[in-house]
DNA sequence: CTTGTAGCAGAATGATCATTCTGTTACGAA
DNA sequence: TTCGTAACAGAATGATCATTCTGCTACAAG
């Protein structure tokens, strides 16, 4: 409930992104991101189209407000299985404030609530996964060079190994209340795995 | 689409549960689940009271009919690691017969979908992670008490891993074409984990 | 001030859908 | 056959909600 209504259309989508994010598609109305956004149903059409338009534009929100400020580290041409530690940290820092169980990937529920019977949610959720993917495998090849190793080792399995516990650490925070638990998982996946890349 | 309608109360949970796990809650609407069911408007209200009070007996009708024939073998006396191998397996399997992109989990699904606004679905969900936290827990201390291991390792910390791993992996196959990108990616987990248990 | 325009609030519209209601049918018991 | 009952099909109800429409307001340009 701003104060101040939206004045850009980045920050309308950025405010209904919230909505959708927390309450999910079906259960977010016109009349939520009417109020929630400050700006009228007639703004919201005219910009938009509609509540399904607005909702795919916050995909691209998401991508820039929350996964590549945490992601991009994991991304970056240095880096290792430590910027893959510092990415879970502040995606778990991050639920933490909005408040533990939270609203998990925004991504990832639009997988299920919507993906299944709309072509574009799906395409948006795959690419989201393939980036996920093509990052790992980029902190796993850094890591595994930098430490020597030589086993041939599949680095794709590996990252999809990464994508999957990612999927189902975000899954999980949706009814964990204690980041710990959060915490605790990822540091015992990241030690196994660690042990794996020697 | 059955010829044949229902005859008795399980065989109705069986057929809405269907609905629910493929489409979701909001998505199936009342005469969806009067035609798939074959059973009257009237009936379902005289035998459940409601869409919701449906939805909810489909928890309980999953858990018999899903996961207890597949993680059973987790929760023996005498599962081992290959019993986790085996309970992925057999999920695969079941989603490939299903056909991939499957339905994923029900229970997840409704974690994401109905969950954040409904208590009794958000215990039911809690109470379906705990369980596969036990049955993880006992496959584990079994592996390593086989395999001679005597390291102070914390078994509920790796259970749930696995856990969160589980969770990953059913809200990949909502995405995934390919049976065999899972089945890769519960191989190198588990050999990491098997490492990890030494 | 006047006029034009852009954007607003909120009322109408039309669709969808859970729930309830109404008649009808099938069938077993007497 | 004749009740009585149970369950059926599908129409009415009422609520919700996305979308559209209708005036109204604010304000900038002249």
């Amino acid at each position: 409930m701003p104060r101040e209504s939206a004045t850009s259309t980045l920050e309308l989508t950025e405010r209904a992104l919230h909505q959708f994010w927390t309450h999910g598609f079906h259960a977010t109305s016109m009349d939520a991101l009417v109020k929630s956004t400050g700006v009228s149903r007639h703004g919201i059409y005219a910009g938009f189209g509609g509540k399904k338009q607005l909702f795919e534009a916050c995909f691209d929100r998401y991508q820039t407000l929350i996964v590549t400020p945490a992601f991009g580290r994991v991304e970056a041409s240095d880096a290792d299985l430590s910027s893959i530690a510092a990415y879970y940290e502040s995606q778990i820092a991050l639920a933490e404030t909005i408040g533990l169980p939270g609203p998990g990937c925004f991504v990832a529920n639009s997988s299920t609530e919507i993906a299944p019977h709309d072509a574009s949610a799906k395409a948006k959720v795959a690419e989201h996964n393939a980036r996920l993917r093509r990052g790992f495998t980029n902190a796993l090849a850094n890591e595994r060079r930098n430490c020597g190793a030589l086993s041939p080792l599949d680095l794709g399995a590996l990252a999809d190994v990464f994508v999957v516990f990612t999927n189902g650490l975000w899954s999980m925070s949706r009814t964990t209340t204690d980041a710990n638990d959060l915490r605790v998982a990822v540091k015992t996946f990241l030690s196994s795995m660690e042990g794996t890349l020697r």
